[in-house]
DNA sequence: TCCTATTTGCAAATCATTCGCATTTATTAT
DNA sequence: ATAATAAATGCGAATGATTTGCAAATAGGA
């Protein structure tokens, strides 16, 4: 049985669109972003698009994370937790080889009996491309 | 010649009690929350307090955080940068005490001409008291 | 004190995201 | 395969944070 019927949720033309496209992607895109892509090539509701990155969120199926410019962006959930170099300039992104948080020093200095349970990084900077093009 | 006057802005009643605000607290808020402590002992608008931190903010006087609930938190300047745990319950905040980000590693790793400026990091977790109530 | 540029208050606008509701579709039992 | 029904979709309206336009108020210099 799989994961939709799990949960009584339905296998749907647009969910396997999006988790395809995301497949695709391979790096965080934001609902609005997401759809204009897709609907280039299906007809698909802004608004399904939105609900279907809930609902996958909450499945566990992809994951989401809140940018510093306060949008949304959804990735597929891989093995392990993941972080992103992201350039000021243009908006790329690139994956981080490991996680660069020290969580056990994070536990030993900070003794106040807080529990701590997950991490958002987010590294910017300029992306070597935008370090030449002086423009923009 | 103090700060403001030297960008051509003035040293307003508000930006002073926001100022005076945000180093009583000593720790990150949200422009609305900030605007309704403020209200119950200055009239001042909400649109002005989200105008000041923003001025605040170019003018490097307070920093500006996206959390994971997509809202802008705010707090004063201090020498170096720091970074928070919050709970995810009550939303309590904590200071680390230091940076537990290893940038050299990052920067060692992941050699792909990426010149980082800067990196926003977010522990999760629970706070003691929130351990406790199992409630909520 | 007067002048002028900056601020403020207020209401309306914007932008991302969510929601209500009628219609369509995926499942499951028949 | 078909009918029954719960979930998904489209569409437009609602929401919530943040921004903006504009007229009135105010700070700081002449």
């Amino acid at each position: 049985m799989d994961i939709f019927n799990k949960y009584g949720l339905k296998r749907t033309k647009t969910r396997e669109i999006i988790i395809e496209k995301l497949k695709q992607l391979n790096s965080p895109i934001s609902s609005k972003e997401l759809h204009s892509i897709l609907v280039e090539d299906f007809s698909i509701n802004l608004a399904t698009v939105y609900r279907n990155l809930n609902t996958l969120e909450k499945l566990n199926v992809i994951e989401k994370i809140v940018r510093q410019d306060g949008i949304s962006y959804y990735f597929l959930s891989k093995d392990g937790h993941s972080h992103y170099m992201v350039c000021d300039k243009c908006n790329d992104q690139f994956e981080l080889e490991c996680c660069p948080v020290d969580l056990d020093g994070i536990n030993k200095t900070n003794n106040n009996g807080f529990k701590t349970t997950g991490h958002i990084l987010e590294i910017h900077g300029i992306c070597k491309n935008c370090q030449k093009d002086n423009n923009n």
